[in-house]
DNA sequence: GAGAAAAGATTGAGTCGTCAAGTATTGAGC
DNA sequence: GCTCAATACTTGACGACTCAATCTTTTCTC
């Protein structure tokens, strides 16, 4: 008792610090796979995956910013690379001349099925090397509540 | 069936996208608390609190580089700050002459229990508004099965 | 015990993302 | 129909981390 300068302990904290280190862990070496065997970074990679399944394969910057978790200004310099690169294009919006839409190219959706390809089965093979299906989804299942409430924080 | 262009199912990727997306939420959150309450980072948070729970409040700096999921080149450049800020001190080793290590000062514990406070609070509050117990030890249990064996790869 | 390989740590260059501030466009209130 | 706040997005300055290269010290091998 007395050897415990600080608190550490309590669950929340525990439960806290796995997911820094299992987040550290994972991302530091599917990145550097996708990296090294594609170019692409994860960002890259989850912004071109919720292109290719959007409407028309494109999505205001904005609500693209929400859905992995990036600022405004970090999408616009993301997004500067896919587009520097041909997978993605600015198409401007008729009805509102603020937004602007990224728009994964046929290009784009090639690349991104080229690196789906090596990237999902490394995520396969850690992952069910680890986890029995049923842990899987508990895992997961845990993991979406921590997410705080995206835009819907009160409306009576 | 046909609006599927990519995989993007399987429970697998499922559970590492929630990681990826549970990691951005939390992180920024708190990272931007730590930063505007104390100005440390969770990283600067993350190391001193190791070196508060190391024997003599010391550690070689490649441990700590392990214990964060840090490369030592970034070790060495966070302990820069933290040296700088006087909460870290540099301690050279006896008997090699290579190794340096980390050692929390007096004042670095007392800063990192100032910041203990509110971090700890924000931490509690977040996670245990969404998880029961026993959901909290099922969380961080099967997260801790994700970090590959550290320094364990391989020995016949 | 001399030379080669390994281990601890740092540095330079570059990437990725943030924040704060700025521009442009839209829409609501009066 | 004019002002004013809100929204969409971009930019400049900066911070945190990585990789590759380097240096020093230690340890292994013969």
């Amino acid at each position: 008792m007395s050897t415990q300068l600080l608190a550490r302990e309590g669950a929340e904290i525990e439960a806290f610090t796995a997911l820094l280190r299992a987040h550290a862990a994972t991302t530091r070496e599917f990145n550097a796979d996708l990296v090294a065997d594609h170019g692409l970074t994860i960002n890259d990679y989850e912004v071109m995956l919720r292109l290719a399944h959007a409407p028309d394969r494109r999505l205001r910057r904005v609500d693209l910013a929400e859905e992995v978790f990036l600022t405004p200004s970090g999408i616009t310099r993301l997004l500067a690379g896919l587009e520097h690169s041909g997978w993605v294009e600015r198409v401007s919006c008729a009805s509102d001349a603020r937004v602007t839409y990224a728009q994964l190219t046929e290009e784009g959706l090639e690349k991104l099925r080229a690196a789906a390809k090596s990237h999902v089965a490394s995520i396969r093979i850690l992952f069910s090397e680890r986890f029995s299906p049923s842990e899987l989804e508990a895992l997961r299942d845990l993991l979406q509540r921590l997410p705080l409430a995206e835009g819907a924080s009160c409306e009576p």
